[in-house]
RNA sequence: GGGGGAAUGCCCGAGUGGUUAAAGGGGACGGGCUGUAAACCCGUUGGCUUUGCCUACAGAGGUUCGAAUCCUCUUUCCCCCA
């Protein structure tokens, strides 16, 4: 290792916060390999870019010698966190987490080398612990302080529900710290509250408390609202090469910077440049860098000469699904093109292929079709387009 | 435990007996412009065998020619008092 303060810059770098940069240094001093914890919550399965900027920084430091410690929160995935959330949230079964945290580690191993991460389940100690132990976590802390936070405060205020167990969250995930002796523990800027609880409990119980340190949140496709899942606004980190790349250039210019620093390996002074320059060039840059980072050099290359085809040079893609219609889809007079989208998934019931069609949004072998009668004939093969990019050849026996 | 209030479409929210599949906004989707950016403009936004039919305003019953709108019970939530 270099100088401590050295490290301090290197570890801090596109970080937002640190809780403190004294006790970092402190601990530094000390010479041995950093106790470095981060939570995950199973409580959904797909992993996307939000938790790679976490999974990112965990790789980094372990790569200057520290020492990642994963806890997968199985017992506080079914409490649920309440950041940011306006309603309680349902209490997930133990099947169901169990499962999510198969498919997390196996994602998250895209990007870390699991072999070299500490893995704990936080049911480990949360199985064990009594009630009584539970209530007396609850006297490190008070209702107040639980009030001050923004997303119970607001809730409060509004008169919307909070689940007493909800409380509960945060004193679980600051006492996952006391049964790792993490170092510091890491998080998204909305975990400020969650990670600083872990100190008071490490002090709690003797220990020398944990540094905190928060990350930006990234913004998912809309622009404004956190990466998630469940917005429907996230890019996938197993979503095909095509789409990562895709909703990497849907994003809103302003997002860029944040991508650019977070998500890919290019210097400071190189995002400067690309950020400086044409907005539409910089996002391809940024799209074919993160699609080279989740699938390879060549699938990052194809994908940015496909997206020019289609969308630059109005072309078609690569490879357009293909399928023959079942024949009884068909009618005499050929195959209704309300039905063959209904049956293709490019509309979700009929009257939504119908508005489709009235909305211009149709075109059969490339021509726009607004006639919702619109027949394919019998024993021909046609090109279905709708919207900018979605195709499907069907066939028609 | 007592009293009061509320529950509407993906979300917020209007509507208190009849042209209400339900104003308005947001979101989403499609079109135009473009760089699958932003901004802006237009259209659509329950389902279907679509000039019509069916389902829908927490749930179940009831009153009525007719109910999201009135009554009863149930469920859930909020507020005040204890």
């Amino acid at each position: 290792m270099t100088t401590a303060t050295g490290d301090v810059e290197a570890i801090l770098r596109h970080t937002v916060t640190c809780h403190t940069r004294d006790d970092l240094v402190a601990k530094l001093k000390r010479g041995a390999p950093l106790r470095v914890k981060l939570g995950v919550d199973p409580s959904s399965p797909d992993l996307h870019l939000g938790h790679a900027v976490q999974l990112r920084y965990l790789r980094r430091l372990q790569r200057m010698g520290h020492r990642p410690v994963l806890i997968i929160g199985e017992a506080t995935a079914m409490v649920g966190d309440p950041t940011g959330k306006n309603t309680t949230r349902p209490v997930l079964s133990r099947e169901q987490v169990e499962q999510n945290a198969a498919t997390y580690l196996a994602q998250a191993g895209l990007i870390l080398d699991l072999d070299e991460v500490e893995i704990v389940r936080n049911s480990a100690w949360f199985d064990r612990m009594t009630f009584m132990d539970a209530i007396r976590m609850g006297t490190s802390t008070t209702v107040a302080r639980m009030l001050e936070r923004d997303t119970f405060d607001e809730r409060y205020k509004a008169g919307t529900p909070i689940g007493i167990h909800e409380f509960f969250y945060p004193l679980m995930q600051g006492h996952d710290s006391v049964e790792v002796r993490a170092d510091v523990e890491i998080g998204g800027t909305d975990q400020t509250f969650n990670l600083l609880v872990g100190r008071d409990l490490m002090r709690a119980a003797g220990q020398d408390p944990q540094v905190c340190i928060t990350l930006p949140i990234i913004v998912g496709l809309d622009g404004v609202q956190k990466m998630s899942k469940s917005l429907g606004n996230s890019i996938g980190l197993t979503d095909p090469p095509r789409d990562v790349f895709g909703k990497t250039m849907s994003l809103p210019d302003a997002a860029m910077g944040d991508y650019f620093r977070l998500l890919t390996d290019l210097a400071d002074a190189e995002i400067e440049a690309l950020l400086a320059g044409s907005p539409r060039d910089a996002k391809a840059t940024l799209a074919e860098r993160i699609t080279a980072w989740l699938h390879g050099e060549a699938a990052g290359r194809e994908a940015a000469a496909e997206f020019d085809r289609i969308f630059r040079d109005k072309g078609l893609p690569d490879e357009i699904p293909e399928s023959e219609l079942p024949a009884d889809l068909v009618e005499p007079d050929g195959a209704w093109i309300v039905r063959v989208m209904q049956h293709l998934g490019l509309a979700s019931s009929g009257g939504e292929a119908r508005r489709l069609l009235k909305g211009g949004g149709v075109r059969v072998d490339d021509r726009k079709v607004d006639d919702e009668n619109h027949r394919l004939p019998r024993g021909s093969t046609t090109l279905l387009q709708v919207g900018r990019r979605r195709f499907h050849r069907i066939r028609v026996p």
